[in-house]
DNA sequence: CTAAATGCAAAATTTTTGCAGTCCC
DNA sequence: GGGACTGCAAAAATTTTGCATTTAG
């Protein structure tokens, strides 16, 4: 397997370790949350409270935007789901929770995933070990994706 | 020197530099822009707006806090100073802009500068290449400083 | 002098909260 | 049935904007 390969899970998987582990944290499994968990880990763009809010209320109208809000801080708070740093006035969020890093494309502003495993089995530099313990060690990469790069030279200015 | 060393600039020095930078960029040397990019050039905490105009106002008491965050806004798209990603509510800001990378406690949430050299001389998995071109590689550390460690272990549960 | 920048107040955006009713276990 | 959860509405928190006045160049 080549390092940036993606370990995969599939949805039906996800959904059965998410209900699992609403059980163990006492989280009653309602209609709104398994839609809300099911929206979120379909998706691969980090959406936003709001975001996910437009694309549930297609199929679940009274769905209110302040459960998404409630619905997002409880799943992190029970590390269920994570909120991804950006510089975005909005909070995004991603479901996947194994080891990876982000890619970010500087002019459509999307946020890809990505994996390497030769960094994540890398040590850090040794004067680090002086300010504490780490747990977690995250790359991003900023840049321009292909499709803009495309969009810049011939094409089609938006 | 240590590939973990800082590379120094006096503030006199940045200063000096980013009056420069602002006459380059017909942007006016008013007294709330040097103050703010003073204080933020000074802070090493990343500080958010809020916290700027609060530092300031001791010294102006006059100074708006859409002032600051209009300069804020200013200064970030001249590439005089970046906006930090933070999963924080509020933005947060940096004047550094040589190449480094962040550590955050997961306790006290302070995020540290540090640099990597070796990282940065190093190139992304080839797989990478495919999706664009990367201008930019950041590194961001997780973990726990030795001053929160101290607490949680014997001391001084706050 | 003039365009740009500031301060004030008001609005917009994003997120949180209190409470009454509903639903999972 | 009971405590947890949801929806509604209102509030809080963060950021942006319009406009009259001031200021740097």
């Amino acid at each position: 397997m080549s390092e940036t390969e993606e370990p995969n899970e599939s949805l039906p998987q996800q959904m059965r370790s998410f209900e699992e582990a609403c059980r163990d944290a006492n989280l009653k499994l309602t209609h709104q949350r398994l839609e809300i968990y099911r929206e979120l880990a379909s998706a691969t763009d980090h959406p936003s409270a709001e975001t996910l809010h437009r694309r549930l209320q297609k199929a679940m109208p009274t769905l209110s935007l302040d459960t998404v809000y409630r619905t997002l801080a409880t799943f992190e708070q029970h590390h269920l789901i994570k909120k991804v740093q950006t510089v975005d006035s909005q909070a995004r969020y991603e479901a996947r929770m194994i080891q990876h890093h982000h890619l970010i494309c500087d002019t459509c502003k999307e946020i890809m995933d990505f994996y390497w495993t030769s960094f994540d089995a890398s040590s850090v530099p040794e004067d680090i070990q002086a300010w504490g313990s780490i747990k977690n060690k995250n790359v991003t990469l900023y840049g321009t994706c292909r499709k803009c790069q495309a969009m810049k030279k011939g094409g089609n200015p938006a």
